[in-house]
DNA sequence: TTTTCTTGACTTGTATACAATTTAAATCGA
DNA sequence: TCGATTTAAATTGTATACAAGTCAAGAAAA
């Protein structure tokens, strides 16, 4: 059983984040401080400091004296995250592949097994979750806790978009096999091979980057539908 | 004239924020909410709110119900730290190469001749101020307003320790003599080099590392004072 | 003397009350 | 009817009050 945690607000953000990230609250939403505080039976004290933190961590906007609203990313801003979450897989790519021990390229190998496993289960949500293991595997294989703890956090922010990447037709599959050459590139020490392999995994480019585009329109994840 | 921050509990995380990267607040202080709220003259709400923004940022460690003390860094976390900054001026280095306008290169030789005046000054606040100005143009040189905010963070949160590189003999002139192959490589657009220039450049490394380790354990800014 | 337990002051977390600013609605004038 | 100005409601920012947990000092027991 996981510990619950001591204070309310940060059970609040969490619970808050979740809701952001499922787009259950969509980009946009006004977040009032009373409304909150009546719906989780708090007052506006904690739901204010959880209003703080995901401010900090960027999903909510808080605008001085005008209130809070969940951010709305632009298409911009969305792509140049993109960029740089593909430079820092690049990285952590290179350094496991030199620095991991052999106990976690076996890791690997197993987490990349489940995977596997998951995709054909046909299950989005839980091939999701295992593909995160599988990449934070690699991140704390860098043996750089710093790293893997900022690497790990842009994932996070991502983790809506990434989500829906999932969801087109076939992507899962290409997923997996890309996968497959990033794990032998890395148990075989090849940091050049896994770097490369990882930048062009992340990064959102080819035939699937307009069906992206318009998947991400139609759920109205980015604040300006913007013509590509 | 800069526009004060509306919210008071703004304005408290700065001044915090100052004392604490001026070392007036060493690693390791307690941060008393009542003590703090009487010596700024203000209730412990707004004070709480700094707190958790310094907490979000780094800078201050929040232990539930145990109170905030100044994150002390061990030197390991550093390490990781100055790893992970010089990665990321690597890239943003490349890509400032690659991206800048015509004028932006312009600002960028300019800046490094306003380095060159500020180093014979022997003035060293006021040339890490202007090489932080220098580094700021390379970032925004990327044409990717995310990453330039991520590695300006980074940056933020390291000067109290690059500040200290800096007082080490020589250190100034070294620092302007990179400057000048990183100006030519980026101005040339030599992607690679400017890259490899800069990752260099940061990278804590070579005859003035137990130097730099022997001052961070002068000045106390580091936690545990491991022998190197 | 050392260890454990208890007690009480102190500090943090949350709720409520008040002040200040914004947003909207409604009124007035053209 | 449209626009600007005023006014009232609603919402945020700050202060204060209360609840709950932490830490340390001292008493009791071994």
């Amino acid at each position: 059983m996981k510990a619950r945690p001591i204070k309310r607000s940060e059970e609040l953000r969490q619970l808050l984040e979740d809701e952001i990230a499922s787009i259950q609250l969509p980009p946009g939403t006004r977040l009032e401080e009373t409304a909150l505080a009546a719906r989780f039976g708090v007052s506006r004290t904690p739901i204010r400091e959880a209003l703080q933190m995901l401010s900090a961590s960027g999903l909510v906007e808080l605008r001085p004296k005008r209130g809070a609203v969940v951010a709305s990313l632009s298409l911009e801003t969305l792509l140049e995250m993109f960029e740089v979450m593909s430079e820092m897989e690049a990285l952590c790519g290179g350094l496991a592949a030199r620095r991991m021990t052999d106990q976690e390229r076996d890791d690997l190998k197993n987490q990349h097994e489940v995977c596997g496993r998951a995709g054909e289960s046909g299950d989005g949500d839980l091939y999701y979750e295992e593909n995160t293991k599988f990449h934070r595997i690699i991140y704390l294989g860098t043996h750089n806790r710093y790293l893997a703890d900022e690497v790990l956090r842009l994932h996070h922010r991502l983790r809506a978009y990434r989500r829906l990447q999932l969801r087109l037709r076939g992507r899962v599959q290409t997923s997996y096999a890309e996968h497959s050459a990033i794990t032998d590139a890395i148990v075989k020490g090849d940091e050049r091979m896994a770097a490369e392999l990882l930048r062009a995994h992340v990064s959102v480019q080819g035939e699937c980057f307009s069906d992206w585009i318009s998947s991400l329109n139609a759920a109205r994840l980015v604040s300006s539908p913007e013509r590509v």
